[in-house]
DNA sequence: TTTCAACCGGGTATAAACACTCAAATAGGG
DNA sequence: CCCTATTTGAGTGTTTATACCCGGTTGAAA
């Protein structure tokens, strides 16, 4: 028998995943939590073998939570369960010691057999969901935006002028026209309107 | 008696809501559909008190969806149950015909409560997202941004130059000048950046 | 028919952004 | 410590955008 422990703020989410485990032989639901706090001291009482963690919590969000449970208790495997598609957050959650990445709109079977996987200590991750961690490697080698470029890309998209920005951060005009023409080069486009689409668009900033 | 019919691509949601509905006394589940087309379907056979309806699906959204069924069958009460928290998105629902709006983080004894309110007839909105209805009203009242302008924003926020949108649009670079002024005027920013990202916000644009 | 908003175009300025090159100070990892 | 990438600053020039102004046309509504 797979233990298998849920959580998740979504009332809808718990009892849906909850039948679909309860219909299946060789899984044994010894868990349900609603966020991480509960989630933290019910763990301390007794371990799942696999854990299927919302990402979107309030309170300590899932990344966080991933990354203390996987360090404190190793044998429990994590299944990231979310709404969100997003190579991102799916490479943080596995950075952070998840070895599946679910969709909420995944099948019964599907999830079962995920579960059935990471059981074995192996990687569940859907097909399409590789493809875009490895272009989001091959784009991050070269797209590496440094910590003050963001800190100015993130002035710019709020509307501020060159001048403007110059005198938040304490620089010379000159500077923040050089960290802007980096950020054109590097991000590949011509002018603010684009930059700001791009940043936006690819989360570069909030 | 009051007949709920659900309709979600998602298996979690499905088995989910279908569990605490029938934990509730007065409520009968009398139809559980994964898409629009086996809704229109099964409505043809039996229709529903009330109709909890998912808005992002495949193949048809819910949007059309709850426009053909408020005409179809009036009788029918439909509920947007949906994971994007989006004024927007609730207007829209409401204005072809949809009597309430929850979103899918929603506690089971406040989901139960809207099923009932809406079996009366009653709109069931939430206290936030009404608040956010009546911004949305507000704001479109005095932000009248007229066709071209929409166009010309358009183009700005794909990272155009005015002479380029002058170009594609058979009109001189003042006019488009004048048409960008205006916009600045309008949405009360200053620059390029502010209006790129508040087009994306807003959703002025794609 | 008048009125009004949208649309198109222009004039004249200044401010800001963009392109390219260069180089010194600095912080961080090996 | 050295090496590398980052950060910072500057020179010089061109291109775009922004801020005001103005008037003519058109189509739809009052």
């Amino acid at each position: 028998m797979i233990k298998v422990a849920i959580t998740d703020d979504q009332a809808i989410v718990r009892y849906g995943v909850g039948r679909i485990l309860e219909e299946e032989q060789g899984i044994v639901v010894t868990g349900v939590y609603t966020g991480g706090d509960s989630l933290l001291a019910g763990l301390t009482q007794s371990q799942p073998d696999v854990l299927l963690l919302d990402i979107q919590m309030p309170g300590k969000n899932g990344i966080e939570l991933a990354g203390i449970i996987s360090k404190q208790y190793p044998f429990v495997h994590i299944i990231a369960l979310t709404n969100i598609d997003s190579p991102e957050q799916a490479r943080d959650m596995l950075q952070q010691g998840c070895l599946g990445y679910l969709l909420k709109d995944t099948e019964p079977r599907v999830l079962v057999e995920a579960i059935k996987t990471v059981n074995r200590g192996e990687q569940f991750i859907y097909d399409e969901l590789k493809k875009q961690l490895l272009n989001l490697l091959s784009q991050n080698q070269d797209n590496i935006i440094t910590r003050r470029e963001k800190e100015v890309l993130h002035l710019i998209v709020e509307g501020f002028t060159n001048q403007q920005i110059a005198d938040q951060l304490f620089l010379s005009l000159r500077t923040v026209e050089n960290h802007r023409n980096r950020l054109l080069q590097k991000l590949g486009v011509k002018n603010t309107a684009a930059l700001v689409k791009l940043a936006l668009q690819k989360k570069l900033v909030q």
